[in-house]
DNA sequence: ATACATATTGTAATATTTACACTATCTAAT
DNA sequence: ATTAGATAGTGTAAATATTACAATATGTAT
C-alpha cells in the first residue's frame, strides 16, 4: 500500500492508483502508475475488474480498472514516488481501513487471484528462474490461505510436466540442498493451447 | 449481432455497444444499451474485459468494458433499436468478420463464460423457474460446446444437492413427461459463502 | 394395439485424491 | 569427529471420483 501524499485522504494508506494519459493503454497505464508510485517494475499484472460507482471518489466521476500485481519482495524494493509519502507491504489480513472503495477493489482481486493461481501456473511469475519445490509449495500455499500436504502437492506438480529438475542445488542454507528446478515455459504453451488446466487442489 | 446504423462500418454485423451517462455505472449503462440497441432486458450481464488499444476505434479515443449476457430467445424477442437497423442471433461458430476489435472482445467473453459456467452455477438464469434436468444439460452442453453423458451428468449435479425436484411435470410433449427441478438459491449460497466450487466436467 | 420419443436408472473399471512417517543430507556447534 | 538441528526427499494403501456403458419406464399419437 502507498501513503497518499494529497487530499482527498491525504496520509491514509491507500491502494497506488493514477490516471490513464492520452497515449497509453489501462495495462500500460498499471504497470507506469504502479512504479511511479511506488517502484516497482517488471511485474505480472493482470486486469481484474472495472469499478465505476458514480460517488466513489468525492472530487469528480472517476473509473478504475483494477490490476493484481505479482511481486516478489526480495527482488522489487519499495520507495515512495509520485503522490506517496511512503509505500510498503502488508499482510493481506491486516486491520488498516481503506478509503473509498479499495476494501471492494481489494477483496475482488485477491478472489481472481486464488481462481487464477487454480487454472493458470500464474504463481510462477513470483519466484526465480530457478526454485525449489518447498518455494513452488509455500507460494501456492500462501495464495491460497491454506497448507498442502508436501508429498501430495510434489506428486501432482511434478505429474504435469511442467517442471524441468536442473542439476544445480540451493546454496548457503544449514541443511541438506534442495533441488532446483526450472519452468517449462513451451510445453505450458503447448498444453495451455489444447485446453488443458492446471488445478491444484480439488476444493477450496 | 446488430447491424450498425451509422459509420463508422455502417451495415456492418457487430457486437451491441452504446456509451456511459453521467449518471449511471457501467454495469448499469451495459444494462441499458443492451435493451436499446437490442430490446433484450431483464437478464444475467457479467463484466468481462477493459479493451482500450489507443486506436481501437476511429473516430477518436473508445475505452470499451465488455460484458457477456444470457438470454434465452425463447423469452426475447431481438427488434433493432437506437443506431442500429437489424438484431438477429448467430451460432457462435460463424464466418462473419466482426469489424473493430469485436473478434477479440467475442472470444474474451466466450472463454471467460466457459471459465464462469464451471466455477458457479451461472447457467441457471437461462432456465426458466422450473425445468427438466435434460434442458439443463443441453445448456450446458451448449456453452461447453461438448456432450455430456446423461447418466453421470444427473449423478453429479443432483449430487450437489442444489435442486429441489418439484411434483409438477412436463406437459405437451409427445413421450414421457419429465420431472421438473428448482434451483435452490438458499443453500447456493451458502455452499459458495464457504468456499465451493461447482464444477461439472473436470477438463476442457 | 403399436410405434415413437424421451425419461429414468445402476454398476463395474479406472483414475484421482487423500492421509500419513521415515530416511537422507547438509551445516553448525561442540 | 561427533552430534544436534534443519529441511529434502520419498511410497503406499484407502477412500473417493470419474468414466463408460444399455435396458426399462412412461407418455403421446396414430
Amino acid at each position: 500500500m502507498i501513503k497518499r501524499k494529497r487530499n482527498p485522504q491525504k496520509g491514509r494508506w491507500a491502494l497506488p492508483g493514477g490516471f490513464i494519459l492520452d497515449n497509453e493503454t489501462v495495462d500500460e497505464a498499471a504497470v507506469r502508475v504502479l512504479e511511479e508510485t511506488s517502484n516497482v517494475k517488471n511485474i505480472y499484472l493482470e486486469q481484474v475488474h472495472t469499478f465505476s460507482e458514480i460517488n466513489r471518489f468525492p472530487l469528480r466521476r472517476v473509473i478504475t480498472v483494477s490490476f493484481f500485481a505479482l511481486i516478489d519482495p526480495d527482488k522489487h524494493s519499495l520507495k515512495p514516488g509520485v503522490d506517496t509519502t511512503d509505500a510498503q507491504w502488508f499482510p493481506i489480513h491486516n486491520n488498516i481501513e481503506l478509503p473509498f472503495d479499495h476494501k471492494i477493489i481489494f477483496d475482488t482481486a485477491l478472489a481472481q487471484l486464488k481462481q487464477s493461481i487454480r487454472i493458470t501456473p500464474v504463481g510462477f511469475e513470483l519466484l526465480p528462474n530457478k526454485f525449489t519445490l518447498t518455494q513452488l509449495q509455500s507460494l501456492y500455499e500462501c495464495i491460497l490461505e491454506r497448507e498442502l500436504d508436501k508429498r501430495n502437492f510434489r506428486k501432482k506438480i511434478l505429474g504435469m510436466n511442467l517442471l524441468i529438475p536442473t542439476n544445480s542445488y540451493q546454496t548457503g542454507v544449514a541443511h541438506r540442498a534442495a533441488r532446483l528446478y526450472k519452468f517449462d515455459l513451451k510445453r505450458y504453451n503447448k498444453l495451455r493451447n489444447s485446453g488443458i488446466t492446471f488445478e491444484i487442489i480439488k476444493d477450496n
